[in-house]
DNA sequence: ACCATAATGATGTGTATACATCAAATTCGC
DNA sequence: GCGAATTTGATGTATACACATCATTATGGT
């Protein structure tokens, strides 16, 4: 059962994904370095763009991400001044916005992360990416599928 | 530079594949509940039997693991007795290798890894899989020699 | 109107992941 | 043989991520 060394070899579709999360992972952040914010908290706080007013539980969900992970992640953001909290839609729930330096900050990792995506994207092919994005939803769809199982 | 809600617009390549990873690794972690291991813990476990006798951070380098995060990563299962280490083929470095609760908990888990995977990917398409594999190995080596400009 | 169910966030706990820094050991070029 | 560069692991620090549990609030069925 365990897999060879041979790329024809069985891979784990879940550990494949994971190591290459990891490379892009690092590729980003090192894109990012030196404006104070890393791939991971450019994506939360552009969903939080995106869902200003709504509860931050569907950010988490948008994102893929266990709600109560996301109440942790953004307690760095909350602290450094990047976004702020204000009260949701009802007395349960809370909604995020960017503040003024929040936006300042990702306007500028807009521009590093424009340069490694449009570089990245360049060298493995636009169409191909479309496809791949595709792929990548239909795999997700089949997870969903079997943990529904 | 906002992605819209558009599944069309511009998706950041790492985000994607970041959200993918978190949607298979509940998947697989769900397939696995209750065998006492998760599938970054499986991951790690496989590689090293692949690479016993191997200095660790060659155990890190196959995973695309940062070499300190692999020693952190493996302190539980020291702890847990599934894998013992030694000394590596020099002074510097360690190896390590399954115990046999170790290997029993990895043939355990197996059975368990066999079922959601063989599920996943025959919704997924065999070949397909095949297909994708060869995107996501394109697409790090793609992130690779960004990072190397 | 009432109660069961669901949604939302806080907190506990534990593993995952990465960069930075340092020390010890090995390798390699001269 | 020597010294610079590299490799390897330990440690510090910080964020990432998930499941479990609990309390509060809202929703929906009767």
């Amino acid at each position: 059962m365990y897999t060879s060394n041979s790329p024809n070899a069985i891979l784990c579709a879940c550990t494949t994904v994971k190591k290459l999360a990891r490379v892009l992972g690092r590729a980003y952040d090192d894109a990012l370095a030196g404006t104070g914010i890393n791939i991971t908290q450019f994506a939360v706080m552009r969903c939080i763009v995106r869902r200003t007013g709504e509860p931050l539980s569907r950010v988490a969900e948008e994102l893929e991400m266990d709600r109560t992970s996301l109440y942790r992640a953004i307690a760095p953001m909350i602290r450094d001044g990047w976004i702020e909290v204000m009260p949701g839609t009802d007395a349960r729930s809370r909604a995020a916005k960017l503040t003024r330096k929040g936006s300042g900050l990702l306007a500028k990792a807009a521009v590093r992360w424009d340069s490694i995506q449009g570089g990245l994207i360049g060298c493995f092919g636009k169409d191909a990416w479309k496809v791949l994005a595709g792929e990548l939803s239909r795999l997700a769809d089949c997870a969903e599928a079997e943990k529904a199982k």
